[in-house]
DNA sequence: GGTGAAAATGATAATCATTCCCATTTCTGT
DNA sequence: ACAGAAATGGGAATGATTATCATTTTCACC
């Protein structure tokens, strides 16, 4: 089994199997995913692996800015891998389509507050809803 | 007790008595407040208000538009009146400090792509979270 | 290769917000 | 006052998430 290690700015981190194989099947499964699911998953592929180990896990990786965690519309939290290509959503709040947009406004938004209330290391969230013209 | 009278486009309807008292410890209360919240609150005050009562009546309210449903970063739902001065906030992921900042550049970039995807009837979400000054 | 400390794991129980169920109370119009 | 409808509230049920804790695995070092 290989490791595989992480630069970080001040020693290398060794990343656990765990969260490894939470990282494969997000990448795999592209888009957004509850820790439930990603439990679920797993265990059809024939992984053992418990549903504490990933909570954990995703825990982990959102700690060290592996993953984002987001929220459903219902509450749920749900994650993705970063580096994804940033952007926000246009949701329909009565058939649930989603539409991926760009945010470039309130990315500089983001930056210009922060700046001026000097807050650092700053990230932000922003999502639409509304009817969709199907609907 | 008085009754209040809401016009609707097709009909007139009335409102029922926890709804009014969960829109007055709202107004009172000013910013945002989860249901439980909101439950204890009117406890407090000697209200005799079931749990079950004032989701059913924050529910109705979300649903006829009267009050904003939110969420927290852990995925609590938390409530607002709508027409309220519409702000965002900044908030320290260290301490919790919150500053109430203005987004008009939000609202115009959910307008712009909400018609740009043939949307209607949109509302929004924003948040920045970052490190204040202080921590 | 063996060993012990530290990290990782997973089953189970506990927590917490939210919803469901159902019996009781309050309204409403007549 | 009366019947049917709406509103209410207590407690159980649900579902996601977290805490606990004993067991297993890994790692650094001998």
């Amino acid at each position: 089994m290989k490791k595989v290690y992480m630069k970080k700015v001040t020693h290398t981190k060794i990343m656990s199997k765990s969260n490894i194989k939470l990282i494969a099947v997000l990448e795999r499964t592209g888009g957004f995913a509850s820790a439930q699911e990603l439990h679920q998953i797993l265990r059809r592929e024939g992984d053992g692996i418990g549903l504490t180990t990933v909570y954990r896990a995703l825990q982990s990786l959102v700690d060290d800015k592996i993953v984002d965690l987001l929220r459903r519309e219902d509450g749920e939290a749900i994650y993705r891998l970063c580096g994804e290509t940033h952007h926000h959503h246009l949701v329909c709040k009565s058939c649930g389509d989603t539409v991926e947009i760009e945010g470039g406004a309130i990315e500089k938004w983001a930056k210009t507050m922060a700046e001026e209330f000097s807050f650092r290391d700053v990230g932000h969230t922003a999502e639409i809803f509304g009817i969709c013209s199907k609907c």
